[in-house]
RNA sequence: GUGGACGGACCUU
């Protein structure tokens, strides 16, 4: 089984769902018992894959050989559900899970709230961000990105500046996806004092700038006219290894 | 020894 599922994993990896299917159908012929890790490869393929017909189809014919999914399992086919746009689905099935004692745990309420993000359900974002830190649940940089993402939508670049704090002050270190979400949510409301702060902190902390980070700043700067910050911001790119304008 | 989450920039209002 562990020999199938590391193909799988490839195969997941290159999305080629027709072949992964066969393997499984393989498996299944040859009376093998695939497991949650077959099951969950499997379906976040066909997530990737846009098929989310396929991803419930395997679902419950897993449940039906007697596989009982694990809270990895379950999170995988929420997150499909919720790429699909099935968010009644993708909420039924968090709380069925839930009802049976399972513990959601960060990855999970991640998934959930980038799903509400998506929808542009801004308050269902903040509610189930607020339910994660009361069970107990540690927010991750992903988890922070995700409500930024949800927040740009909803423009609300008071909240997103108050969890960036909350954010930096428990300790997490933003990355660059962080930051451009951030700084095109205060560009975007033409904060340019707290944008330019921004990068002041990218100075001191030393965090790492990529391309599409520069390219956020630049446009950052052509909006708010501050021409002066745009040519040392060219400047500091030419000197850089990985980025050249 | 194997499985899950970051729809981040410009072109695009």
């Amino acid at each position: 089984v562990v020999v199938y599922n590391v193909t799988m994993k490839a195969l997941r990896r290159g999305r080629k769902w027709d072949l992964l299917e066969e393997l499984l159908q393989d498996m299944l012929s040859r009376g093998m018992e695939p497991d949650n890790i077959t099951y969950s490869t499997v379906i976040s393929c066909a997530r990737q894959c846009n098929l989310p017909d396929k991803a419930v189809e395997w679902f419950e014919r897993m449940s039906e050989t007697g596989c009982v999914p694990d809270e990895i399992t379950y999170t995988t086919m929420i997150d499909a559900y919720s790429r699909a746009g099935k968010v009644e689905e993708a909420l039924n099935l968090y709380e069925r899970a839930r009802a049976v004692g399972w513990r959601p745990d960060t990855v999970t309420f991640t998934t959930l709230l980038k799903m509400y993000g998506i929808a542009g359900d801004f308050d269902g974002a903040i509610i189930t961000f607020q339910e994660m830190k009361a069970l107990g649940v540690q927010p991750n940089v992903i988890t922070y990105n995700s409500m930024f993402a949800a927040l740009g939508k909803a423009e609300r670049p008071s909240v997103a500046k108050a969890l960036f704090k909350e954010m930096t002050e428990a300790g997490l270190k933003p990355n660059q996806v962080t930051l451009t979400s951030l700084l095109k949510i205060y560009g975007k409301a033409r904060w340019a004092d707290d944008a330019l702060q921004l990068w002041e902190n990218m100075k001191e902390q030393g965090w790492e700038k990529d391309l599409i980070l520069y390219n956020t700043l630049l446009s950052m700067c052509a909006g708010i006219g501050r021409t002066e910050e745009a040519v040392m911001l060219f400047e500091e790119m030419g000197m850089s290894e990985n980025c050249k304008p």
